[in-house]
DNA sequence: AGATTCAATCGTTGATCGCCGATAAACGTT
DNA sequence: AACGTTTATCGGCGATCAACGATTGAATCT
């Protein structure tokens, strides 16, 4: 029989989807914020501007360990920047890089 | 020295960032979106507003019971609901999730 | 130099993810 | 009732996450 066409791809595309760059990028981003202490690091950097690891630190309930580990993290997706000043480290967010996430999200 | 002040808590406020539900809700709907999959999905869910479960297996280069727990855990943050037609399973968008998820983010 | 402070890194542990094949469950069809 | 189709779930595997304490590294202050 003819039967089953239903077999066809979406939108007639006989591959895969293809590795799609901006899929990635955006869950890189999405997967920065994707933790609750991560989300009010964020927030907490933007509200204030700037701020010292430390300050972070005592505003989270978590080991500074963990804190910095999160702060890696935020850091390695670009979503903010820290630079040294003296013994502290000053974080803030990379403002380009949210705006980014934002677009991103909001072309969904 | 009147010494550093630089001991202050953030915001001064004495304990720690109270657990926020908000910024769970938001990572629970970045966790969503935090792999290039599931954005994908997404994506062409959005773009076709509905999907049979098996077209969106045939546009991934993933095995069906993965593509399955990637809806699942899709619809688990409500970004996506799946109603059965039949035998088959018609898969959406929930734009309220949706749009829940794009202000949030544009709040940041 | 020595002591102190601050932040990053190391090493460990338990939990979860992401993937798969295989199996089960739901439904329509013959 | 038996079959085929479609989707969800189960079990297993390796990799990664999230958390912590302990240690190290860098910079400042006595």
């Amino acid at each position: 029989m003819a039967k089953k066409q239903s077999k066809k791809k979406c939108d007639n595309s006989p591959v895969k989807l293809k590795a799609d760059p901006m899929a990635e990028e955006l869950a890189k981003l999405a997967w920065a914020i994707a933790h609750p202490a991560r989300v009010q690091i964020v927030r907490l950097l933007i509200g204030r501007d700037a701020c010292m690891c430390g300050e972070i630190v005592d505003c989270l309930p978590l080991a500074q360990s963990t804190v910095s580990q999160h702060l890696k993290i935020l850091k390695e997706s670009g979503l903010i920047q820290g630079e040294v000043d003296g013994p502290k480290v000053c974080y803030c967010v990379n403002p380009e890089r949210l705006e980014q996430l934002k677009q991103w999200v909001a072309a969904l």
